[in-house]
DNA sequence: AAAAAATTCAACCGCTTATTT
DNA sequence: AAAATAAGCGGTTGAATTTTT
């Protein structure tokens, strides 16, 4: 596998570069018996090829049995951008928040979906792919209904003349063919207004489902201090959150590609041959 | 179907802070 | 107390993957 890629290098006697299965089984096996810490140790005890820092991060962005694996949930996010409101880009500081989560692994998410500055095309498709949930829900409601009103009219053919109530005792409505020309007029204006309502709700149902959308498509961002925190990197005062910068626990950032914590979430205590199931995949059991 | 563009994320780097000798 | 070493942090890079054209 390596060294297929160019990378798999080395550089003053250290690997570098993707780590490969065996790597982590070594690195696993030096942790469970010497605990975490140490790391320029690995190199000397375990034979590995790897700095101290290269060992350390490998464990704790990836190794370790208690991380979550699988997308970040809409209520993860939530924190994420409470949190990045207050604290800036401390990106430790929140990942101690989240639980099985990696300060990198918030880093990444934070700057690919709410980096401001270029116009992300998450939004557009979050956009899209609610605009087209709503036009699939209305046919098929339209198509109900459609159902609904051919069975009443049956019903009614089949009514004596001159009953004008439905099994309710409701007046039925008067058939538009034999409406007078007020009347289309004023069913023509309600029309429109209905369809002006509508895109006012889709707008504003889409912002309810998808607050960084309107976020990060218009300048008011409900975050005052998002930008300056990030700009200003870890110096001095924080941006403190504003008591109206609250989102919503849904967004349609992960609608279709949410994840069930199929880990059971959350800290897991000792590690056993099942804690690493990532290396037996691999034909690396780690025992 | 293929090329181009965009996105993701693991891993690196340099710097700072904490701990050990 | 000072120097050396280890750990931690945030920014950046680039290969792999996915999406769009």
């Amino acid at each position: 596998m390596e060294g297929q890629f160019g990378w798999g290098r080395e550089e003053g006697g250290w690997r570098k570069g993707p780590w490969t299965a065996q790597e982590d089984k070594l690195l696993v096996e030096y942790v469970r018996q010497h605990g975490e810490g140490r790391w320029n140790s690995v190199a000397k005890l375990t034979g590995l090829k790897r700095s101290g820092k290269s060992c350390r991060l490998r464990w704790v962005n990836y190794l370790r049995p208690d991380l979550k694996r699988g997308k970040i949930t809409p209520q993860e996010e939530s924190v994420i951008l409470e949190l990045h409101a207050l604290w800036g880009n401390r990106w430790s500081t929140i990942a101690r928040s989240l639980p099985g989560r990696t300060d990198n692994e918030i880093k990444n998410y934070w700057r690919t979906h709410f980096k401001q500055g270029k116009p992300s095309k998450n939004i557009e498709r979050a956009r899209a792919r609610f605009l087209k949930q709503r036009r699939e829900m209305q046919s098929q409601l339209l198509l109900q209904l459609q159902q609904q009103q051919g069975q009443e009219q049956h019903h009614q053919q089949q009514r004596p003349a001159g009953d004008d109530h439905d099994d309710d005792g409701a007046v039925i409505r008067e058939a538009s063919s034999s409406s007078s020309p007020a009347v289309s007029l004023a069913r023509q204006h309600e029309e429109d207004l209905q369809t002006m309502l509508q895109q006012d709700m889709d707008d504003l149902l889409f912002q309810f489902c998808c607050p960084m959308a309107s976020c990060a498509s218009s300048s008011s961002c409900l975050l005052p201090g998002a930008t300056a925190a990030s700009e200003e990197g870890s110096s001095g005062d924080h941006p403190q959150l504003d008591s109206g910068a609250t989102w919503g626990w849904g967004s349609l950032w992960n609608l279709d590609d949410v994840v069930d914590d199929v880990d059971g979430g959350g800290a897991c205590g000792g590690w056993d041959d099942t804690s690493f199931p990532w290396l037996q995949d691999q034909g690396l059991a780690f025992y």
